[in-house]
DNA sequence: TTGCTGACCGACG
DNA sequence: CCGTCGGCCAGCA
């Protein structure tokens, strides 16, 4: 849309996550078209709480389905809440079938 | 301005 | 199998 920045475009993926799906930050930078950019992908959901508009960023974990970011959602559990409650079942900071709960933007957009 | 760091991923030895 | 390194882009001292 308007805003090209890699950053807008991380968030506007990220809202786009279905409720009760997950996505990886190397398959959104992927679909941004800067696969080596997944670090990028990460940094930009630490400053998606200082969005206006809500970024699910619960919904986007590492390739392995790891929670590697819920450590900045202010608690340890908060991500982990947050994904039960959209039905994904999470065991010691994993996401269980993860390959079933993936959403891959490349492929559904 | 330069350089380091970061919620990552894949390649290499 | 495990440790290390490069790449990608943006923010901050």
């Amino acid at each position: 849309m308007e805003n090209d920045s890699f950053f807008e475009k991380v968030y506007m993926v990220a809202r786009l996550v279905p409720k009760g799906r997950i996505t990886s930050y190397g398959a959104i930078a992927e679909y941004l078209g800067s696969k080596g950019s997944a670090r990028m992908v990460g940094w930009a959901m630490n400053k998606s709480h200082f969005q206006k508009e809500y970024v699910p960023a619960h919904r986007v974990v590492n390739r392995f389905g790891l929670l590697s970011g819920k450590h900045h959602f202010g608690g340890s559990d908060i991500m982990r809440q947050l994904l039960e409650s959209e039905g994904v079942e999470v065991a010691n900071d994993q996401i269980l079938n993860f390959e079933t709960h993936f959403w891959n933007p490349s492929k559904e957009l």
